[in-house]
DNA sequence: TGGGGATTT
């Protein structure tokens, strides 16, 4: 061909045994043509093959609203699709084995129904009759979708028998047996009913994503266990657990919960014919842009899915498949290149589920977002580069630790699943842009979050039932280190005192839905007289998403549109200034037009706005979910939320530098920053026998140590940190005497994000004793 | 000069 002087020669195929090639490119759908490919698991491991294709219910799909009268037909339909599932086959004995046992394994491949089915045959089994069957979902969509699902499946509107619950959403009601909820939903039903007294089984899914939540919960349903189905004493009725993974783990779980009873059952999904790279690849972008075309060329039709670790890679590798794409000869097939990534605009991310024009081969290039969180329909071939971004809480002696953000090998189960999102529709393929040896030194699964993440909200949310996290038994226990740091954290915001006992302020911390730190500026924000304005910078900071989106290729026409937000003390007054500029979008529609089609009008109205300032609209409308949330914990702790201080930027500030005290920094005469955490100046508590003694050094109770400074205050000790303004705050290269900042995160260097300007005498009105007057 | 992905009475 005439271009393979110019795309990737023939010679340099990474994958020399893959499918034959038809030396006519002519792309006849030919699926299946190599029976060896459907059987064979190639190197690597394969998924079983089906007998009959059907696609689980998907997470996507739309969740009907009202109670369907669903004709004769389409019941029965459904009940037929029902028994189909791999799993019906398993129904008698699950219930048998469920019922027999106090806690069940079970290991269920992607597609045996498990999710759906498990629940309704414990209901039809008799055993929701004590109390409801509960399944916890790492993730809203997917708790909200199964439960569409399930109650189509039972033939009862949403919300009845079969319900769901989720944060700002939930559909369940007297009659709900069955519910699905996100695991953190349930953690927080644990805060009012220590025994979940409501369930009569609990069913966690997913349990090998191990996220924080799902970590708690196991532990707490150990502890459960043991008091609601103790020798004696039980308290109330009896509880089943039922804790459903992925392969990975299943010995873990069974031994964390007294070798309990491991059941597995088969998958429903498509053969994946996996390949491996003979050797290494240095550079995995290029490798997969050669191995893309090396798809294109060679391979029937069939959308391809490339899993790369972030957006700077997904922008690299976009310019250069465009570049070669312009010279493919006019009769092959166009390639439509489509990027998929958590800070897309919501209109770009809806490309990926458009359908592929005919004559078109679509090319996602995608982060872990199309790994987990949604399904991408149409994708016949996966290309893995083998890595991703990791985050990961590295705690600090202080009690302000940092966030690395690193490109990293992937997990086992990693690439098993996005091998797996090769097959949902049929018969697939699967380029691993690594060894065979290097896929059989990958870990099994990633470390659990509660070893990666920062502890403090959950160390103060569970002070607050009385639980140490110490004591708890918990399937992996954190590093005392990171405890450690957690507990100086929630020390020097005055939720805990120097004996590690909650304070009083603690406790209206923990009522809020917010990181302490956060909870800590609204509660200062109530004396200073900005909670308005606060409440509308935490609310956007609490965010899933990012509020500003970036294009690398579009940065000056960006700076322009958000140039009258920025606001010059830094990041969080602009973030206030860009929600009070969309809320005033609408209210003036509203206002204008309170007749019909004002709701329409507002709502196109501060669509434009958010596009023409280059703000993602979905997090401002994800922040005014949370602001109403916070709105009614504030009545609660007795903040009003009203209260504002107008135009005045310094109150604001100051509430924030409350919350943010470990996360300041000063300038130094070379221009950089230096972390004055571990400098913090500290009084001795009156009640101390120290009090009002002057020692050159003091030790409070392992939580920290002090100098004594000439002005006769004391001084932490622990070390300081050089931070650089990160590039994309409204504060980089600016120099200012002081700064407070949301996060520190390490890529190449440490950066500062969300920073904002204040006054450096802010700082010493900041002391860990001065705050805690609650 | 640079942003993996979820989630909370």
């Amino acid at each position: 061909m005439s271009f393979t002087t110019t795309l990737p020669s023939s010679n340099s195929k990474l994958f020399k045994n893959a499918t034959p090639m038809s030396k006519k490119h002519k792309f006849k759908p030919q699926f299946g043509r190599n029976e060896n490919d459907r059987k064979s698991s190639g190197s690597g491991p394969s998924h079983s093959p089906a007998k009959r294709p059907m696609p689980p219910p998907q997470a996507h799909s739309t969740p009907p609203r009202k109670k369907a009268r669903l004709s004769n037909g389409v019941a029965s339909a459904i009940q037929e699709q029902r028994r189909e599932l791999p799993i019906a086959r398993g129904r008698e004995a699950l219930i048998r084995e469920i019922s027999a046992n106090e806690v069940t394994v079970l290991i269920g491949e992607t597609g045996s129904g498990k999710t759906t089915q498990v629940p309704q045959y414990l209901l039809e089994g008799g055993l929701a009759q004590a109390g409801m069957i509960g399944i916890t979902q790492p993730r809203k969509v997917a708790a909200t979708s199964l439960a569409a699902r399930v109650s189509l499946e039972q033939g009862t509107p949403l919300g009845g028998c079969v319900g769901y619950a989720v944060r700002f959403d939930e559909r369940a009601g007297p009659e709900t047996r069955v519910k699905y909820l996100t695991d953190g939903m349930l953690t927080r039903e644990l805060l009012g009913d220590p025994l979940l007294s409501r369930y009569s089984v609990i069913v966690v899914d997913e349990a090998h994503e191990r996220t924080l939540r799902t970590d708690l919960l196991l532990a707490n349903l150990k502890r459960i266990l043991r008091e609601r189905n103790g020798n004696g004493k039980q308290k109330g009725s009896p509880l089943k657990v039922v804790v459903m993974s992925a392969t990975m783990d299943a010995e873990k779980f069974s031994r964390f919960f007294n070798d309990a009873k491991i059941l597995y059952v088969k998958g429903r999904q498509h053969p994946v014919k996996i390949y491996h790279t003979s050797q290494n690849q240095t550079d995995y972008v290029d490798s997969a842009m050669r191995t893309f075309f090396q798809i294109h060329v060679d391979q029937p039709p069939g959308d391809v899915l490339i899993f790369l670790p972030g957006q700077e890679d997904i922008e690299s590798l976009q310019k250069s498949l465009e570049m070669f794409s312009r010279q493919l000869p006019i009769d092959f097939p166009t390639v439509l290149i489509v990027p998929m990534f958590a800070a897309l605009q919501a209109s770009q991310q809806q490309d990926v589920f458009k359908p592929t024009p005919k004559g078109s081969r679509k090319c996602i290039l995608a982060t872990n977002i199309a790994e987990t969180s949604i399904t991408i329909p149409g994708v016949r071939y996966v290309i893995d580069t083998g890595k991703s971004k990791e985050k990961r809480y590295l705690a600090g002696p202080t009690g302000s630790g940092f966030d690395t953000l690193l490109t990293r090998d992937i997990t086992k189960s990693s690439a098993m699943q996005r091998a797996g999102r090769a097959g949902r529709e049929g018969p697939g393929f699967c380029y691993r842009l690594y060894t065979e040896d290097a896929f059989k030194q990958m870990a099994a699964a990633p470390e659990p979050e509660i070893l990666r993440c920062s502890l403090a909200q959950a160390i103060l949310q569970l002070m607050c039932v009385g639980q140490d996290i110490q004591e708890l038994e918990l399937m992996d226990s954190p590093d005392d280190d990171a405890i450690i740091s957690a507990l100086k954290n929630l020390f020097i915001i005055g939720a805990i005192d120097d004996k590690r006992r909650l304070t009083p302020l603690g406790l209206v911390l923990a009522s809020f839905p917010l990181e302490p730190a956060h909870a800590r500026a609204v509660v200062a924000s109530k004396d200073l007289g900005c909670t308005s304005e606060i409440l509308d910078i935490v609310s956007v900071l609490a965010s899933s998403s990012k509020l500003f989106l970036d294009v690398s290729d579009k940065r000056s026409e960006i700076a322009d549109g958000r140039r009258k937000l920025v606001h010059p003390s830094g990041d969080h007054l602009t973030l206030l200034n860009t929600v009070r500029g969309y809320s005033a979008v609408g209210i003036t529609d509203a206002s204008a037009s309170a007749q019909e089609g004002a709701g329409k009008a507002g709502r196109n109205a501060r669509r434009e706005w958010a596009r023409q300032h280059f703000v993602n609209e979905r997090t401002l409308r994800e922040a005014a979910n949370i602001r109403d949330q916070l709105r009614v914990s504030c009545e609660r702790a007795g903040i009003d939320w009203r209260v504002s201080c107008g135009d005045a930027e310094e109150p604001v500030l100051l509430a924030l530098s409350h919350g943010l005290a470990q996360n300041a920094a000063l300038i130094t005469p070379d221009g950089t920053y230096k972390q004055t955490a571990g400098q913090q100046i500290v009084k001795i508590h009156p009640s101390s026998t120290m009090a009002d003694k002057k020692v050159p050094a003091i030790i409070f109770d392992e939580l920290n140590a002090a100098l004594i400074t000439p002005d006769g205050t004391y001084k932490q000790t622990a070390g300081q940190q050089i931070v650089k303004i990160h590039p994309s705050s409204t504060m980089a290269d600016k120099k200012v005497p002081a700064i407070i900042f949301d996060e520190l995160v390490y890529t190449n260097q440490i950066y500062a994000r969300g920073v904002s300007s204040i006054q450096k005498s802010f700082l010493a009105s900041l002391g860990a004793f001065n705050t805690r007057k609650a």
